[in-house]
DNA sequence: CCGGTCGGCAG
DNA sequence: CTGCCGACCGG
């Protein structure tokens, strides 16, 4: 019998597998059916079949079935009708993807989108700088960042950094790639030096003692060591090294002002 | 496993 | 508009 690779997907979480079948006969030979399977077994043949299943767990909006790769840009080839953008529509043009309305974040199993109310069309919006500087801000809004990758041109997902084992997470998700995110968010939020968590109560109940002006990674501090030694150390890391040393060094200097990732 | 639709979209 | 092709799903 010929055996199918069943080969891992790293798109889509820990378990999953991807396979891939050529069709041998008929009008479609050489073609290929793919399908998905659950770590539990569960085989699945098309987006809409495993995004009912995934729920909100896994966003899919960028993943490519074909390929089993997350594909950054490239738009939902969204299988429902844009309904939403009265005045497009009734002028017979395409529905404006740029209005359509975004989806609810919290966690549900269905995907809700959100109501648009419009009581005063002709009001502007009242713009209050003071307010604006001070936004509050989410606890552990880093989680949003979970599975944000950098990709290339060819909108391939490039690999997830390896992070030095010295850099540990705190909070409700301890992957690296959010926590390297949070760090980078960091360089770009704030003028301050970036240490880390320097509060030993913040380990045990973050929820309480965060630090929100810090990322969530336990305190650490940044040596020449850690720049001079490069073995096992991708040059991005150190990069980002040495921007956080150089940042602490000069704490004053003004630093732009940045939307996280 | 393959065929038959349907919908997107390039020409 | 039309023909092609990929996604989806039924048998």
């Amino acid at each position: 019998m010929m055996e199918r690779k069943r080969t891992d997907c790293p798109a889509l979480p820990p378990g999953w597998k991807k396979e891939e079948v050529i069709r041998k006969s008929g009008l479609s030979a050489g073609k290929s059916d793919v399908y998905y399977y659950s770590p539990s077994g569960k085989k699945f043949r098309s987006k809409p079949q495993l995004s009912r299943y995934l729920g909100n767990t896994v966003d899919l909006a960028c993943f490519d079935f074909r390929t089993g790769k997350m594909m950054p840009g490239k738009l939902q080839k969204n299988k429902q009708r844009f309904r939403h953008d009265p005045l497009s529509m009734a002028k017979g043009g395409k529905p404006d993807l740029n209005t359509a309305l975004p989806i609810r974040q919290t966690a549900s199993i269905f995907k809700q989108p959100v109501t648009k109310v419009t009581s005063h069309p002709g009001n502007k919006v009242k713009t209050d700088l003071q307010r604006a500087i001070e936004q509050p801000k989410q606890l552990f809004w880093e989680k949003r960042l979970k599975g944000l990758r950098s990709s290339d041109v060819t909108e391939q997902v490039l690999r997830t950094m390896d992070l030095p084992k010295g850099l540990q997470s705190v909070g409700p998700d301890a992957s690296d790639d959010t926590l390297l995110s949070a760090i980078a968010s960091a360089l770009h939020m704030s003028s301050a030096p970036i240490t880390g968590q320097t509060s030993v109560a913040a380990e045990k109940n973050p929820a309480i003692w965060l630090n929100t002006s810090q990322p969530l990674c336990k305190a650490f501090t940044v040596t020449d060591e850690h720049i001079r030694v490069p073995l096992f150390t991708s040059l991005r890391v150190i990069t980002i090294f040495i921007l956080i040393q150089t940042k602490n060094q000069k704490p004053d200097l003004p630093q732009p002002k940045r939307h996280p990732f």
